[in-house]
DNA sequence: GTGGTCTAGACCACA
DNA sequence: GTGGTCTAGACCACG
């Protein structure tokens, strides 16, 4: 089993994100086919009915495109997708933020600490 | 059934999480008692050996003292909590930003990011 | 029932204790293979939970190593076990000297006849 | 309750090596009288049948002399008394090694450790 | 197999 | 009351 899931969400769309993740991260490029229904569902240990739904899923949100009879192809529109990056990087981040004010960090200590952090992290690797 | 635990990580460090992050709020403050064994484990819907070995834990990490038969408290050494603090900001930071690199994130588009989502918090706020 | 304990301090330092003596003592090597909780469970006539305990605990003073699914080792970190050898050599002095004394000893009868009987006991096994 | 005493040895041995301390310690001076029978099992929480054979004890090491109708008294001859002083001290030595020994300590380990700790602990007092 | 977690319920020492 | 220890027995994840 390369794939595991929490019970907290469901799994289609713990999938999806996963799929959106790749593709944000060029493991999948536009254009790219995604694995067959009957293929993911496999690699992934989850019913076909899963899959399919995760690929609907992705396809309402026009990041994926399906062709009858030829599969699952990752979007060529490319403002799609910069528009997602776009969306899901402040999710993220919005994400972040919250879960920093609900410990009671500032603003600037959150700003502060990320500077320094990612100042270290270049330091690090220009060693 | 007041509070309730994802089955990923052990009960006994999800809780010790929560106590610590009221702790950093400062929704309990240097001194102050924790409610006791059973009671947390009625309050919590665990076994009070569950809660036990939470405040075991906790007191490792001596961010509590435990003062036998009269109860656990928060320390009242401010250093400690401190530098619990500053400890959990950057974990906080690193996963954050680990996360964001593993979809593909720059450090600018991070940064940039962020304080963005910072000013426009703060234009809400003032409006 | 091979092992008995004494009813004052708890079962699982008193048997973490002895497996330390037996590191400290050099039964057991570094990298050895502590017997399973469950075996050491029935050679020390305990539960199962109370070696846990004790395995734990040695694992918190990093004398041990757990690798999951296979056993519990004596760590390969040979700083620590010296170190380790030379906080409780010191803790030991430390106590037969307050016992001294409290009997009302002074610093130079201790030494003396420290030394009288480490001389003693050196003739003896010479004859 | 100002006594307790542990399972493991009879509470009469435990009793007697008490009032042996005091004695060593000048607590008891040659000559003192030493509780009645019925005073000290009410001070430390015994059977006055115990505390009868822990007096029948000393008396047996002839550390203490037993006056009828008047009560226990510590011996005045000093030569006993320096005589078991010596023989305590050897013996609490002799116990001491053996357990450094069992630990893996060296003779000189022990030597020279017991040594720095005294110096040590002349340093801190002058201070 | 291994260690890890959790529950239920008991008993203890301390204050 | 408080926390601390221990047992018995269950189930889990990892290898």
């Amino acid at each position: 089993m390369t794939d595991t899931f929490q019970s907290s969400s469901p799994i289609y769309s713990q999938l999806a994100d996963r799929i959106n993740r790749k593709i944000l991260r060029g493991e999948l490029q536009p254009g790219d086919k995604l694995p067959s229904v009957r293929e993911m569902a496999i690699q992934s240990n989850v019913n076909p009915n899963t899959v399919q739904r995760t690929y609907r899923e992705l396809e309402g949100m026009n990041i994926v495109e399906t062709k009858r009879g030829q599969g699952t192809f990752v979007t060529e529109n490319q403002e799609i997708l910069t528009e997602m990056r776009e969306r899901l990087k402040e999710e993220e981040i919005s994400q972040f933020v919250k879960g920093m004010y609900d410990m009671g960090y500032a603003d600037e200590e959150i700003e502060v600490g990320l500077n320094k952090f990612l100042q270290e992290k270049k330091g690090d690797s220009e060693q």
